[in-house]
DNA sequence: TTAAACTTTCAAAAATAAATGAAACTTTAT
DNA sequence: ATAAAGTTTCATTTATTTTTGAAAGTTTAA
């Protein structure tokens, strides 16, 4: 396979996987495209190599900074804005997993507290209702404090010794 | 809050949830449903909570019995089918992971890898690409690992000291 | 201060994904 | 064997999400 024909594929199967997990196709194509770039890209060549208008684009960039794994970069004598991705993998995940549970699975938390905390009534319907719910509750907290730590956690000792006895 | 409300509340919330996991919202919400009952419930049943057409139900339930998440029952002297959740949690997460790991994860990984072994000529910028593909399809490989003994590492009690640790 | 170069916004259009519902199919009791 | 009870399928419709593009907004150099 060649470069050209190599970085499409790259680019096209990583927005395909965005997609499937709940992030646009462009957001995930310009970020494909950022980390595999040995340089920062203009809009222009964003547009371009990825043929979308000027507005996803600029929409797009903009969401990816927000997430924080984009960044803004000014070269000296050039007036207009380039783009890098955030290249560290362990960085790259630890930021979408923060930006996840925020916008994501604290607020859901705090609508499974609020419904397994109702009076439950002496149905067995409604005893199971608040049991599962509550289950449902301890359970999400800790995978998300367990996506929290991930990072840190890949980089500590014990982690590794762990991952390694997990293979 | 009232249970009818409270049970409502956490049927739309999974639901969201799920959209933005990429997977629909009525199979969420189906599963939700069936989480929280105590007891199997039909189609038609199902069609009434969720207001939700016979097609739209049949599907939905096909898929989530595909993903193993999801069982058919039979009662005596019932015509008529039931279906339940799994309601381990753990086990949910695992067939889930397990499902998702096939459909996308796999795939993708065949593809990164693909990608990554392309001859690089000496170019830094085809050395970038085949670098950080690299490391990128490692990363992933990881990452998939890791989802796939989940349960198991959640259920072992070094799994248990680290998670206590990583508090 | 102004005009060129560039970026952002957002209403409308296009693309994509999901839902409907009626017909086809299957199962089961008699 | 058959008809009643139930389920599945899939072409069409509907809803949702994404993209476009032109106008508005910014910034900067002269």
């Amino acid at each position: 396979m060649e470069f050209k024909e190599a970085k499409n594929k790259f680019v096209q199967t990583w927005g395909a996987l965005g997609s499937q997990w709940g992030i646009n196709k462009t957001m995930a194509q310009i970020h494909a495209l950022l980390m595999v770039s040995n340089e920062a890209v203009s809009m222009e060549d964003i547009m371009d190599e990825l043929q979308i208008s000027r507005g996803n684009a600029s929409m797009n960039l903009r969401a990816l900074m927000d997430w924080g794994i984009v960044y803004k970069e000014y070269k000296a004598g050039e007036r207009r804005e380039f783009f890098t991705a955030e290249k560290d993998l362990d960085e790259l995940a630890s930021k979408i997993a923060r930006e996840r549970s925020k916008r994501e699975i604290k607020p859901a938390l705090k609508i499974l507290k609020e419904v397994s905390t109702i009076e439950a009534k002496d149905s067995a319907e409604e005893k199971h209702f608040v049991d599962q719910t509550t289950k449902l509750y301890d359970f999400v907290l800790k995978a998300d404090n367990m996506l929290d730590k991930m990072t840190e956690f890949n980089e500590n000792w014990l982690g590794r010794l762990v991952l390694k006895i997990m293979k």
